[in-house]
DNA sequence: GTAGTACTGCGTCAACAATA
DNA sequence: TATTGTTGACGCAGTACTAC
């Protein structure tokens, strides 16, 4: 799914004509007991009842072109609608997903923490002179580093985090 | 109570992609 | 190639909140 698609700001004076049809939906909208955030349902009779596909009349062409037209507005109503859906769920999924990773972080940090003491404990109980160890992963021992990738896809694989 | 503002949801248009 | 599905952009209406 592509989200960069270029804007377009044209609008050709038949919007402005159609866009009657919006209002008196919102009207309609406001005599509803929940107003415009009221319940699909319900919106969905009356439009079923002003728009919906109807049998078509063989020789009226204009009439057929006007319920083609009337079919198409019905179709991307409901399609907008369902599509707002599916973006509010994938952003709430990815709202959840940030969580889960900021969770994670922070574990994995104190475990990163918790692992480099054991590492010094051990070393300071051998005694051999080592040099400190370093601060930052990217400078740890190759074994430990090993251990540190380890330790992170096993905690990753624990917890899929999908959308 | 009222005006102003922010937010939300809706219908529509238009462009693009996928499909018959 | 025509039709259909998807989605960003736009403008509108309703609602909630705030300042006055």
């Amino acid at each position: 799914m592509s989200l960069g698609k270029a804007p377009k700001l044209e609008y050709p004076e038949p919007y402005f004509q159609q866009h009657d049809s919006c209002v008196s939906y919102g009207d309609q909208m406001s005599n509803s007991p929940q107003g415009s955030s009221g319940s699909i349902g319900h919106i969905d009779n009356n439009l079923n009842a002003d728009f919906g596909p109807e049998t078509i009349n063989p020789g009226d062409l204009a009439d057929e072109v006007a319920k083609k037209r009337a079919n198409r507005l019905h179709k991307n109503r409901v399609a907008a609608r369902e599509c707002r859906r599916k973006k509010k769920e994938y952003i709430k999924c990815l709202e959840n997903r940030v969580q889960i990773l900021e969770a994670q972080n922070k574990s994995l940090i104190e475990e990163l923490s918790k692992l480099k003491e054991q590492y010094q404990n051990q070393h300071s109980h051998s005694g051999v002179t080592q040099p400190q160890p370093p601060v930052h992963a990217a400078n740890l021992s190759g074994q430990f580093q090993q251990f540190t990738v380890f330790a992170v896809q096993s905690i990753l694989s624990v917890f899929p985090v999908e959308c």
